[in-house]
DNA sequence: AGAACGACA
């Protein structure tokens, strides 16, 4: 791999004189970077080659600069625009932010950005910052991306299911765009054909893509330019990935951090952690601490021994506080994070993996690495998800001493031996191994690629979990037998943005005359908790958690509360003004111990959810008070998911044979009623269902005979 | 009698 450019020094007045502009002082720190040293050689390759893969470790400034590099090279010319992908919502508004401030105009205009429920662009946008999921939904409309020159698929060495997928799929656009476009038109009027001889017709979305593809008739598209940026230093898989592409590598400019090991194996890593933060506090120079440790109950644990601990020291030690970051916390308390401490007071701060790439906290200067991290894993056999401690890869604990040196040089205190670093995998197994797939192929599939088997996977995802999800998805009605979406189904299913199982639930509720309540129900489930239970004040929180509950199960309370915040909204809204009335309901959810995080996100899925229904004309009606209603309508629509009380009080999940049990956040927790439907299937301690509502078991031959008529 | 890594559409 060659490497571009050299070291480039941070300038000593940087920022130093208040007297320079704004604008000067943006003209100075972008030619401040490492990356810029290097425009001119960049764009040449760019020119010369249809793939680049660009590693560029942090503070390169790859994401901001080379996508303005190409602009003013002319990579926007007759209106293309050039694609930039994010794994996650907020890099891709605050890169946009950061570009459209240095390019002087305002974010919606040259450049913008696009994520799930905000689309800041215009017809004039030419540089587009989105997530990789984002871009994925958008060739559905577009399936040549026809309106790219470039697309950069940034940090693609998270590996983020999305981001695979998005790498596979632009392969195939990229061979398809080089060919001549008269074949590829004659598939797509085709398909035009078939979604309107089905009822897949929608508001000229399709006819819209058709015709503009119609202007190319008999040219070519311009080949689509591919650049990959990663941050890991081996460029080897996407290279070969793509045909040998070209790997180049731009300096990246991150402050030197010291690793320190254990000399010995450490039995007990949190309690190792504890002393550690405390060796540091008594024996280092002033900077804050980062510890990672693997989920809630442990940070909420070395919270408090760590509390205690401060109490013991003298009082003039005591300059110490505690701050905990995890993704369920409450945004007000995880913003706690940021607060400035007073004057010679030292921040530790106890997080789980968000703090390796979401959350990015200034001022650390010590991390504290104990080598594990907490993943979700998916068994195909049984459908079963699982959250497991493993220890991290090598790749990750780079990431996490990283963060040690983002703004002068830092330490970082690994809580293993060395020998065991060299032991570890090199990188974190890839989601895409790991995850259920139904929605990816299904989504696959309505991109046009019928056999699963033969798309060419970055890395193939177990053959066995390949198989579960077809299989799921030809139960669910979405897959025919020849592998095809069906139609209109799979194809309307495939058009919401919701988990396979979820979409098909809605299709079904229409028949059912209960899509109201099953589109709130959706919306629900497909939030993060949305009760926050704090460990201080859990009795009041139960109680508040009583007023909503349904004796039918946790699908019915959900419904309970998404109502009763409307009703408050609505009351709110006739005397209150815009912003007065999101604060009360801030102030609503703190009193009914709701994540009010969670609900907004909810209620923005089910606004969203709500335009796909009424454009697909499914009927929006509500059952009322026909709670039984309800309940059969969940109980044909989540068939797969049924779990039967045995003589001893466990369930078995009927699929696998499974012995679970209803997870304590459940409202039937204490009920056991002989036969229940649910919704996620995970192992943590125990094998949990949870989301669960109460069925009759007779209504399941009626409702799904296709799956039950043996059983009877 | 007892509990949830992180992100995305």
């Amino acid at each position: 791999m060659e490497t571009l450019g050299v070291n480039a020094k941070v300038s000593a007045n940087d920022c130093k004189s208040e007297n320079i502009s704004r604008k000067r002082k943006i003209a100075e720190h972008r030619k401040s970077l490492p990356v810029a040293s290097v425009e001119h050689l960049l764009i040449q390759e760019v020119h010369r080659n249809d793939t680049l893969v660009i590693v560029g470790e942090t503070g390169s400034g790859k994401t901001t600069q080379i996508p303005q590099f190409l602009f003013n090279a002319g990579f926007c010319r007759d209106g293309k625009a050039i694609g930039v992908t994010q794994p996650r919502r907020v890099a891709a508004v605050t890169v946009a932010k950061r570009v459209s401030e240095e390019c002087g105009v305002e974010v919606g205009q040259k450049v913008g950005y696009s994520i799930r429920f905000e689309d800041v662009t215009s017809s004039s946008t030419r540089i587009k910052y989105m997530t990789d999921g984002l871009l994925l939904r958008e060739a559905l409309l577009d399936p040549f991306l026809s309106r790219y020159s470039v697309i950069i698929v940034d940090e693609a060495h998270e590996r983020t299911v999305n981001t695979d997928v998005l790498l596979g799929f632009l392969k195939k656009v990229q061979k398809t765009r080089s060919r001549s476009l008269n074949d590829s038109l004659n598939d797509s009027l085709n398909a035009e054909n078939m979604h309107a001889n089905g009822l897949v017709v929608e508001n000229g979305n399709n006819g819209k893509y058709a015709s503009s593809l119609r202007q190319y008739r008999g040219r070519k598209l311009p080949p689509l330019k591919l650049i990959i940026m990663s941050a890991s230093l081996d460029a080897r898989l996407f290279s070969e990935y793509f045909g040998g592409a070209r790997a180049l590598r731009v300096q990246g400019r991150q402050h030197p951090v010291a690793i320190f090991y254990t000399r010995k194996h450490v039995s007990d890593y949190l309690e190792a952690t504890l002393i550690t933060i405390f060796q540091i506090h008594l024996e280092e120079s002033p900077g804050d601490i980062l510890a990672f440790l693997t989920g809630q109950e442990e940070i909420e644990s070395i919270e408090n021994l760590a509390k205690d601990k401060i109490q013991k020291l003298p009082e003039s030690k005591q300059n110490i506080v505690v701050i905990p970051i995890y993704s369920a916390l409450p945004s007000e308390q995880q913003l706690r994070v940021f607060a400035p401490t007073p004057p010679g007071v030292r921040k530790v701060i106890l997080a789980t993996n968000i703090a390796e790439t979401s959350v990015t906290i200034p001022g650390i200067k010590y991390v504290i690495d104990p080598g594990f991290v907490k993943a979700r894993t998916y068994d195909p056999n049984k459908g079963m998800e699982s959250l497991i401690v493993f220890p991290t890869s090598k790749a990750q604990a780079l990431q996490r001493s990283g963060r040690a040196g983002r703004e002068g040089p830092g330490k970082c205190f690994r809580q293993y031996p060395e020998d065991m670093f060299y032991k570890l995998e090199d990188s974190t197994k890839p989601e895409i191994k790991r995850c259920n797939l139904s929605n990816v192929i299904l989504q696959l599939k309505a991109l046009g690629v019928d056999n699963i088997m033969e798309f060419d996977f970055l890395e193939e995802p177990p053959r066995q979990a390949i198989f579960k999800s077809l299989e799921q998805l030809i139960l669910l009605g979405a897959v025919a037998h020849d592998g095809k979406l069906s139609n209109p189904v799979g194809h309307l299913m495939a058009r919401i943005p919701l988990d396979p199982i979820y979409s098909k639930a809605l299709i079904v509720a229409g028949q059912f005359n209960c899509l109201e309540e099953m589109l709130i129900t959706v919306s629900m489930l497909s939030v993060e908790s949305i009760f926050y239970h704090p460990r201080e004040k859990l009795e009041e929180a139960r109680a508040k958690m009583k007023c909503f509950s349904s004796l039918e199960g946790d699908h019915l309370t959900l419904i309970n509360v998404y109502r009763s915040a409307e009703e408050f909204l609505n009351k709110k809204k006739l005397e209150l003004s815009k912003e007065k009335v999101e604060k009360s309901l801030k102030k609503w959810c703190k009193e009914n111990f709701i994540n009010s995080r969670s609900l907004r996100h909810a209620r923005d899925v089910h606004s969203q959810i709500r335009e796909h229904v009424e454009q697909m004309n499914l009927p929006l009606h509500s059952c009322g008070d026909d709670t039984i209603q309800f309940c059969r309508c969940l109980a044909a629509s989540f068939f797969l998911n049924v779990a039967t009380k045995q003589p001893d009080g466990t369930y078995r999940d009927c699929a696998s044979g499974e012995v679970v049990q209803i997870h304590p956040s459940s409202v039937l927790f204490r009920k056991k009623p002989d036969c229940v439907i649910f919704n996620e299937f995970v192992q943590t301690n125990h094998k949990y269902i949870r989301n669960i509502t109460r069925i009759d078991r007779l209504w399941l031959s009626e409702l799904a005979p296709h799956y039950y008529a043996l059983q009877n």
